[in-house]
DNA sequence: TGGGATTTGTTCGTATGTATG
DNA sequence: ACATACATACGAACAAATCCC
C-alpha cells in the first residue's frame, strides 16, 4: 500500500543503510578513500521525495553514526577506524617477566607491540584541587595540586589524553622533578618511590562513558554521532600505608577502544593478544523497523 | 531585526539550555514531576522564529540528551537516574570475609548492600555458537551452546540484561541442571564444580560501549540521544587446567553505571564504597559555541 | 587569482498526520 | 468530538563552504 502515512524518511533512511552496507553506492569513486553519497537533489529525484525529507534520513543516518555531511564537499559513509586492545590490569599480575609480545606503556596500559606510542610534551600545571580531585586522593579540599597532561599517540594517531594529579606536596618535598614539563623516562611511580618512598601495591579505576567535550571531540576527530562517545577511566594508586599518592585520569575514544582487565589465573595468549585477533564484530544500531516491539 | 544570518537555532538551544540548567522554566508545573518546556508554538513567539527553527534548537538538545519530546505530550527535561557504582574485580581479591557492607550478585558483580537485586526467570536457549562465541570459549565453530539469558533489576529499576554460555556438552555430561529455566541458587560455578569439578581460578574481561540494540533501548528506557550508550562486559572464566568454562554478556547502562576495578592491595573503605559518595560530578556537552577551534 | 557551479547549512511558510487528554 | 502538542512532509529562498575551470 502507497503510504502517504508518515515515516517517508525512516524508508528513505533504510533505504540507504541498505546501499551503504551493501557498498554500492558511488561505484567511480575514490577521490580521498572515502565513500561519498549522491548530493541531495539526486536523491531528492531518485526517492521522489522533497530536500527536508531526504535531509531528515540523512540526519538520522548521521546521529546514528553511519554517515557524516560536510558543508560545500557531500555526504560520506563513516569509516570506523580499527580497535584497539588496552589492557589494564597491573603489570604484576599479568604476563611472565621478560614477554616481548607487548609493552606497557606508563606500567599502566599494555598494548600490544609493533605499536608505537608516542607522547605529546608534558603540560605542567598547578591548580586548587577541585572536590572531587580532593576526595579521591584524600586531602583537604583546597588543597594545591600539580596536574601533569599529556596526549598519547598510537603509530601517530590519536590515542588517549591522560592527566596525572599529585599532592603539590610532593613536588616541595622531594621530587621536585614533578614541576618540570618533561617526561619522566622511569615512570613518576618509579621517581616517587626513589624521592619519597613511595610505591604502588594496589590500584581502583573507576569508568564510565560519556559525550566528549569539546577539546576531545577536536584531538580524537570525533562529532555529534551517538557513537561518538569517550571511555574516562579514573585511577587511583595506593601505598602501603593505604595513602592514595596518584590520581590518573586517561580518556579514550570509545568507537575504537577496548578495554581489558584480567585477575587470577589467566591463559597466556589471552593476555598476550587481548581481542582475539581478527575481524571485531560490530552490532551497531538495527535499521529502523516501523516499531520494533512485542510489546 | 530580523537576523538572516544563520545559527539561529543555536542561540536558541543556547538559551533554553541556560533556562534548563538555571531551573526557571514551566515554573508552575509539578504533573508527573518532570520538569516540562513551553511548548513548541510559544517557543515560536518568545523567540520570534519559525517553528522550524525552534525545533532545530529543541532537536540539538535532545540529541545531547538534555530533553526529550513525546508526540501529543509535551517536550521534558531528562531526568539522569542516580548512579550505580557496579565493582567487578574477583571477591577473592577484594573484600575480607564476613563484610557486611556489600553483597555480590552472581560472584561477579558487587554492590552496596541495602539495594536489591531482583531478576527475571531465566531464559535458556541452545545454539550454535557464533564465531566469536566460540573463539572465546576455544571450541570449534559451530558446536553447540547452551545460553542462560537473565533480566536484573536493582531496587525494581532495571539495571542489566546478563547471557552466559556454557558448551552444551557440559549439559549433556552431568550439569543438566544448566538447560533448566531456573535460577541455580549457590550459582552456576559452584554447579559446574560440583558436578563436573570446574573451578574458576581466573577470567578475563573485555568492556565496550557502544549504542544500545532496540531490545535494550526497550529495557533500560533509553532514546536515540548520544548519552543513551551502554556498556558491554564480556567475562570470560578460566580453570586450573587453562580451558575458558563460562563466557558471560553483561550489559548495562551506561549513563547511570560506573564500573569498578580493585587491584593488588587497596584500602577498605574504597572497596566498600566505590564512588564515594555524594554528588557525581557530571561533565556534559559544553554549551553550543560558534566555533570552539583554532584551527 | 577570480568567478561560477556544486553541495550542504539555515530559515521561513504551510499543511496534514498522529498521539494525548 | 474537540483542543493541544509533537511528527512528518512539501516548497522556496538564501548563506556558506568547497570545487573546478
Amino acid at each position: 500500500m502507497a503510504r502517504t502515512t508518515p515515516r517517508r524518511w525512516r524508508d528513505i533512511a533504510t533505504d540507504l543503510l541498505q546501499r551503504i552496507e551493501a557498498g554500492d553506492l558511488s561505484p567511480g569513486d575514490g577521490s580521498s578513500g572515502r565513500r561519498r553519497l549522491p548530493p541531495e537533489k539526486d536523491l531528492e529525484s531518485y526517492y521522489g521525495a522533497s530536500r527536508n525529507t531526504v535531509r531528515d534520513a540523512l540526519s538520522w543516518l548521521q546521529q546514528q553514526g553511519f554517515v557524516v555531511s560536510e558543508q560545500g564537499k557531500g555526504t560520506f559513509v563513516v569509516h570506523r577506524p580499527n580497535i584497539v586492545h588496552v589492557t589494564l590490569s597491573a603489570a604484576e599480575l599479568g604476563l611472565a617477566p621478560g614477554n616481548r609480545s607487548g609493552q606497557w606503556y606508563n606500567r599502566d596500559a599494555f598494548i600490544p607491540a609493533s605499536r608505537e606510542v608516542t607522547v605529546s610534551p608534558v603540560k605542567v600545571e598547578v591548580q586548587e584541587g577541585t572536590k572531587v580531585i580532593a576526595r579521591y586522593l584524600q586531602t583537604n579540599p583546597g588543597s594545591e595540586f600539580v596536574s601533569r597532561h599529556q596526549e598519547l599517540f598510537l603509530d601517530e594517531r590519536p590515542w588517549a589524553l591522560q592527566t596525572s594529579f599529585y599532592p603539590l606536596s610532593f613536588a616541595t618535598e622531594g621530587a621536585s622533578r614533578l614541576l618540570y614539563p618533561r617526561d619522566i623516562p622511569e615512570g613518576a611511580v618509579a621517581y616517587l618511590g626513589e624521592t619519597l618512598g613511595y610505591s604502588e601495591v594496589g590500584f581502583h579505576d573507576e569508568i564510565r562513558a560519556r559525550i566528549p567535550d569539546e577539546n576531545e571531540k577536536r584531538f580524537f576527530n570525533l562529532g555529534d554521532s551517538a557513537a561518538d562517545v569517550v571511555f574516562e577511566t579514573v585511577r587511583t594508586a595506593y601505598s602501603p600505608d593505604g595513602k592514595a599518592f596518584r590520581l590518573t585520569v586517561t580518556v579514550w575514544p570509545a568507537d575504537r577502544t577496548r578495554l581489558h582487565y584480567n585477575n587470577g589465573k589467566v591463559p597466556d595468549d589471552v593476555l598476550r593478544t587481548p581481542g582475539l585477533g581478527p575481524s571485531d564484530h560490530a552490532p551497531r544500531e538495527s535499521p529502523p523497523a516501523d516499531d520494533a516491539g512485542s510489546g
